[in-house]
DNA sequence: CTCATCTGTTAGTGAGAGCTTACGGTAAGT
DNA sequence: ACTTACCGTAAGCTCTCACTAACAGATGAG
């Protein structure tokens, strides 16, 4: 449950945002990645360290290069979250609309005159 | 675009997320918030701005209370790029995927490795 | 009007995050 | 074996953020 801690804290940061929607176009390499970017290149890596720590990305060796590509699973496990909490979010929204056109059809009790 | 930025660094604090989701089951007021939560109520208080700066909830004033409220907008928006990201991150990865698949056996067009 | 309750805001402090520079290690090419 | 390219990690610095304490504003009850 506390896992989505890191991958929202993980996804927080604007730089690291970047070098995800970098790897959506596919996997790439560290310096491919730092590349464009306003960071020199061990910032990237650590970016990639976090995002791999909170389990948005895979990285495998290609010769002397290293290549990061993005964890469907733990984008998925962040979906599933997302889903339930926005599902939960509505019906709260939905009985507390309910709730308030039950309070403003005025109902032989008295607690709150309207002004 | 960048609104999401506000909303995922909004999640990120571990405090916030909790404040968040006790908001999931309901509109509740600051102090009743605050009550429960290792932190003092100015604290709760800080957080909702942020909250509600990221457009994740919506305040309304009751009295001399003020009683927060999920807004659903926000948590949508935020559904919304983490499915638009999800279904292009998938898509990249299959491809991988079937790259992968070509490369590792060039000659023959059977796609059927059986390795 | 006066007092108590509830809340937002500000000032100040301490901890943590992100960046750069420098270094060490590994893989391919000459 | 030497050189080049690519990458991860440690040290150091700066700066943002979360928290508490204290103050100011608004509402309801008496």
């Amino acid at each position: 449950m506390a896992y989505n801690n890191a991958a929202f804290a993980a996804l927080a940061d604007p730089t690291r945002r970047a070098v995800f929607e970098r790897l959506a176009d596919g996997p790439r390499a560290v310096g491919d990645l730092a590349e464009g970017l306003p960071v020199s290149r061990p910032a990237v890596s650590q970016h990639l360290k976090v995002l791999k720590d909170a389990g948005l990305v895979t990285d495998r060796a290609e010769g002397a290069r290293r290549v990061y590509q993005i964890d469907p699973a733990g984008l998925g496990a962040m979906r599933a979250w997302l889903d339930r909490f926005w599902t939960a979010a509505l019906d709260a929204f939905a009985a507390e609309i309910d709730r308030q056109n039950n309070e403003l059809q005025p109902k032989p009790e008295r607690e709150d005159p309207p002004k």
